[in-house]
DNA sequence: CGATTTTGACCAGCGC
DNA sequence: GCGCTGGTCAAAATCG
């Protein structure tokens, strides 16, 4: 039953995504098809169609089966040509939707481009626009965000002028840039209440389950000592963990001193050899914000899905939106993610002019918000965003927590896994998040490496949204 | 049965 | 040196 459901449920999917692409064509403004990562998305695009087409097969099959049943049950040899004629008009169908499928990879592709383009574009003027405004964040999605690094709060760094924007933490030799992607999903506009203190308060998670709030900051930074970067990521969401899509295995947990959430250690598993860790550990005043602490350097490539950010390489590039372009947002908002994948596995399809935006970048963080929102359906505007086919783990959350008395309330259900995979379609929307997330950090990280190997293994129930905020803060030390 | 989590012990760095 | 902390180890327990 359950997957009929689901099925359903897929399909519903896909039409929703399908409308939504095209309105963000049209949003987009005319698209500039550029036919570069075609190749890319191919692959996706394939995962896509078959999705689709599999789907809309599906229901219809379903009705020729039957009709085929009642004929053979009839079993006259009339029958034989009703069951040849029907078989044409199937595969007439067939082809129909193929076609159609095509157009929608089409459009979705050129949608993609756009985004991209968009999104360079952004990059590039804001640079122009204040070349010394280092910092600066592109959000997705709309809302407002506040910067919320509390300064004790992630231990080192951190000048947590990360909110003070306008600050002027570029002069001695600290550069600060900082890139942050915000996606929402729905309606709840986050200006909402700020019951945190002052100026910066993270969203309160009120919303939780909801396709609530976003949220995630994170923040880079290169140890000059052991020169390890290390990057942290805060992220709304009430798993244990957030599946980045690569692999660990828990050293050790201990609560922090100030902290009554336990700080969970790790280890990349995905590598015999692999030295990255990380380290989980649940905001204190919000606790739905995971703030998860990479560092190192992954000896391997990582999984496609995987969430750059996971692999703390020394990164170089960021780039840098406006933070409060809301204009943008729309743009990025709808912004289909799947092909993110496709740069991720192999970033510099077509990188516009992103020229050096510092390359020594030894801080950054990232907003990312992970919320989840399950209950099959999301809200067909901006929230979903199905055609993120491809096989993203998906950086939504996992795991219950274990800290957490009520743990009940957010997705003990790990339904999620049975969905894996493709489906991820649906999840799209955490996908999207992680894909920006990904794609982000690609950047950041240029060399790191990114493989295609995806281990489908996502979580097509929780959604999540990233704000990607990254900072670079000169490198003293870098040489 | 292998992989992963749990959890207390152990160790290193730091401030006093 | 001592005590406190954060981080890691590793044996035992679980999980799949
Ligand atoms: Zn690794």
């Amino acid at each position: 039953m359950s997957s009929k459901k689901k099925r359903k449920q897929r399909i519903m999917h896909i039409d929703l995504s399908l409308e939504a692409a095209e309105d963000e064509e049209r949003e987009i403004e005319g698209g500039h098809a550029d036919g570069d990562q075609h190749h890319h998305q191919q692959e996706e695009e394939g995962g896509e169609k078959i999705i689709l087409s599999g789907g809309k097969q599906g229901s219809s099959h379903r009705e020729e089966t039957q009709k085929e049943e009642k004929d053979q049950g009839c079993e006259n040899p009339i029958a034989k040509d009703a069951i040849e004629d029907e078989l044409y008009a199937l595969q007439a169908e067939m082809d129909r939707m193929k076609e159609e499928n095509k157009r929608l990879q089409e459009v979705i592709d050129r949608t993609s481009n756009d985004y991209y383009e968009l999104q360079m574009r952004l990059a590039d003027i804001q640079q122009q626009g204040r070349p010394k405004e280092h910092r600066v964040s592109l959000s997705l999605g709309g809302g407002s965000f506040q910067e919320p690094m509390k300064a004790g709060e992630s231990q080192q760094i951190e000048e947590p002028s990360v909110a003070a924007q306008s600050s002027d933490l570029g002069d001695d030799n600290e550069l600060g840039l900082s890139l942050s992607l915000r996606t929402f999903a729905g309606p709840h506009a986050d200006t909402s209440e700020e019951k945190g203190k002052g100026s910066k308060s993270w969203q309160p998670l009120d919303d939780k389950l909801q396709t609530g709030g976003f949220s995630t900051v994170t923040s880079r930074s290169i140890n000059p000592a052991t020169r390890k970067t290390r990057v942290s990521v805060r992220a709304r969401c009430q798993g244990a963990t957030m599946n980045d899509g690569l692999q660990w295995r828990k050293y050790g947990q201990k609560v922090a001193k100030g902290n009554p959430c336990p700080r969970a250690y790790y280890r990349c598993t995905v590598a015999q050899g692999c030295p990255v860790r990380k380290q989980v550990q649940r905001c204190l005043e919000d606790m739905s914000i995971l703030i998860t602490t990479y560092e190192g350097t992954h000896n391997h490539p990582l999984p496609v899905g995987a969430t750059a950010l996971a692999s703390a390489a020394p990164t170089a590039a960021t780039f840098m939106l406006p933070n409060d372009a809301p204009s943008s947002s729309s743009t990025a908002d709808t912004a289909p993610l799947s092909y993110l994948n496709p740069y991720l596995a192999n970033p510099s399809p077509h990188l516009p002019p992103m020229n050096s935006l510092t390359s020594s970048t030894s801080y950054s963080s990232i907003f990312g918000a992970a919320s989840s929102n399950d209950h099959g359906r999301q809200q067909p505007s901006s929230a979903t965003y199905p055609w993120a086919a491809s096989s993203i783990p998906n950086p939504g959350c996992a795991g219950g927590s274990s800290w957490l008395p009520n743990k009940g309330t957010w997705n003990s259900e790990d339904a999620n896994k049975s969905l894996a995979g493709n489906i991820g379609a649906i999840a799209s929307d955490s996908k999207f998040t992680a894909a920006v997330a990904a794609a982000i950090s690609s950047f950041v990280n240029k060399d790191s490496q990114t493989w295609a190997q995806n281990d489908g293994e996502s979580s097509s129930r929780s959604s999540s949204k990233w704000v990607l905020e990254s900072l670079s803060n000169d490198t003293k030390d870098l040489s």
